[in-house]
DNA sequence: CTGAAAGCGCTTACAG
DNA sequence: CTGAAAGCGCTTACAG
């Protein structure tokens, strides 16, 4: 058997509310009796049982990262500062894959309310029933739920526009747009609308696909923009995992980069990763992650946070832009 | 207030050890008595209090899994299937990034003695104290720590010596080694003997590097290795990140890849991340994390298990290798 | 400053 | 089949 408050309050001679008392380091508590508990607790090697504190706190201290695959270059950066920053604060992160499976996420829900988790961040784009998800101590990236749900996003909009506009005033004729489309209200939509605007502004033709699309559709779907779309001499290609497919696509295929054809992607760098050298737009991942946790922890609390919170990019030059 | 299974109880008027009974789904309770406190659940809308249930089986139902950084492709990969295999048995996973900081080992033997987590899988390679390690349920991934902790590695000595023997087949002359050397006792380091073993074989003379690194090192080990055995007609580097780096650093010394050097890494390929297309040695990922979590589980319930697990690598041909 | 007791929300012998 | 009670290992008013 482990060792219990039990034992060292009866080793030590004084009550159990006092070995909590020193465990807890609170100050009310005399010298003597103080180094008598300590002792005790080392002589029986006592190490406190935190189901037992979780119970009485009614706090697990765990917080739930649900992301589509934690086995990609964003998510798994993403993860690695939610875990930094949410250890700050003495909170553990359970990690958990949707693989684009919706059950996935009720799971979390259930988690939550079954007391396994204080709560959760979501950055997955799949669907859910809003009624539980607004009980629960939840926040997101990207994603707009709904006026409970804080979320931290990057500024999609200007972002894009800029992007656009670089390739354009390098000479690109005929700009296209790639992207997936996400399930639900999502702020990845504002790039989309950047270049529906920017198409408009400079009265370009739409060469566009951005549909719902299923992790592992990239080729197909890369392969059916590059032949309806041939003529595209810029494209801006929306997340990482699609651009890394676009840009061997386009190898593949002949085309000359960055003379032929120029390619700025969000998400494109991860040095890291991979030896691509794409110019790209570079989301704050740690800040990002960073400033999800503090949403959470304070929504947790029961403290106010801000509904919306815009990080900026960075318009990174690599070896796919004239 | 959340519903308590007393609520339950008392709205459907019954006990509360027959509102347990029916939860966990025990046979022995009349229909009618079912049907009631289903009914007062779900007019209730309750949920168990799962810290409760947690704190009275005494097990918390998750296991924690410590690598050096999860952001990192052999890394997230693991972590990816060791959360699937986990939730298998109905166990969460709790993740640390151990980055390169000991206390984070000494974290996590805290948690398991602080009853937060069941155990741990360890795929870090720093140091520790035995002692405590050898008290509680945990499994490794190639570290050998002692007869009490199980562990499951790849054929490192096969497959690396297979490796030098077909770059030294078609044509090198000149075969160098390039490794991180863990910390502590690993099969990594069969490796290392495996190239020194073929080195004896063919006579060649000994070309390595295999050096304790900290992350971020590698641009130097390798500008170091490349400057000192400029000759070297054939490199084995065991890892994906060193790979990497030293593929790019020899392109950008004008070396000409595979005909003025060959290359073949261990964990060299990641589709999925990165566009290059080395010639390799792969490690049966899934597989290895999958086992070790069945390891961790049988651990954790006093189940014999096998002390060391090896499983076979692939080897992969690339453009890296003549 | 300290002890005895109640209680967190469950499960599980023990009777009946 | 079912209820009353003890207990998991803690914390925290409440007295003193």
């Amino acid at each position: 058997m482990e060792t219990t408050i039990k034992d060292v309050a009866k080793y030590a001679g004084v009550g159990v509310g006092t070995v909590s008392r020193v465990i807890n380091n609170e100050k009310a508590v005399g010298e003597k009796t103080r180094k008598k508990v300590l002792e005790a607790m080392k002589a029986l090697n006592y190490s406190r049982n935190n189901m037992a504190f979780k119970l009485r706190k009614n706090e697990t201290r765990i917080i739930a990262l649900l992301v589509p695959i934690i086995n990609h270059p964003f998510f798994a950066k993403l993860a690695y500062y939610v875990e930094d920053e949410a250890g700050k604060f003495g909170y553990s992160v359970i990690l958990v894959s949707s693989q684009q499976r919706v059950e996935k996420e009720t799971e979390i829900i259930t988690k939550i309310m079954h007391r396994e988790v204080d709560g959760a961040v979501f950055v997955t784009h799949y669907m859910h029933e809003e009624e539980d998800l607004n009980k629960c101590p939840i926040v997101s990236i990207d994603r707009t739920f709904g006026d409970n749900i804080p979320y931290v996003t990057s500024d999609n909009y200007d972002a894009t526009k800029k992007a656009l506009k670089y390739m354009i005033e390098r000479g690109a004729k005929r700009v296209g747009f790639i992207g997936s489309k996400p399930l639900v209200n999502s702020e990845v939509l504002e790039r989309e609308r950047a270049y529906l605007d920017v198409m408009a502004e400079y009265n370009m033709p739409i060469c566009m696909v951005n549909e719902v699309m299923q992790h592992g559709d990239e080729k197909v779907v890369v392969a059916d923009f590059l032949e309806k779309y041939a003529d595209v001499d810029g494209v801006f290609v929306s997340g990482y995992t699609l651009s890394q497919v676009f840009y061997e696509a386009a190898i593949k295929l002949g085309r000359k980069i960055p003379d032929d054809l120029q390619i700025v992607s969000y998400d494109g760098i991860f040095k890291q990763w991979s030896m691509s050298n794409m110019t790209s737009v570079e989301q704050p991942i740690e800040e990002m992650a960073r400033e999800v946790v503090r949403l959470l922890i304070k929504k947790i609390h029961n403290e106010e946070t801000s509904q919306r919170t815009v990080l900026n990019t960075q318009f990174v030059l690599g070896a796919t832009t004239k």
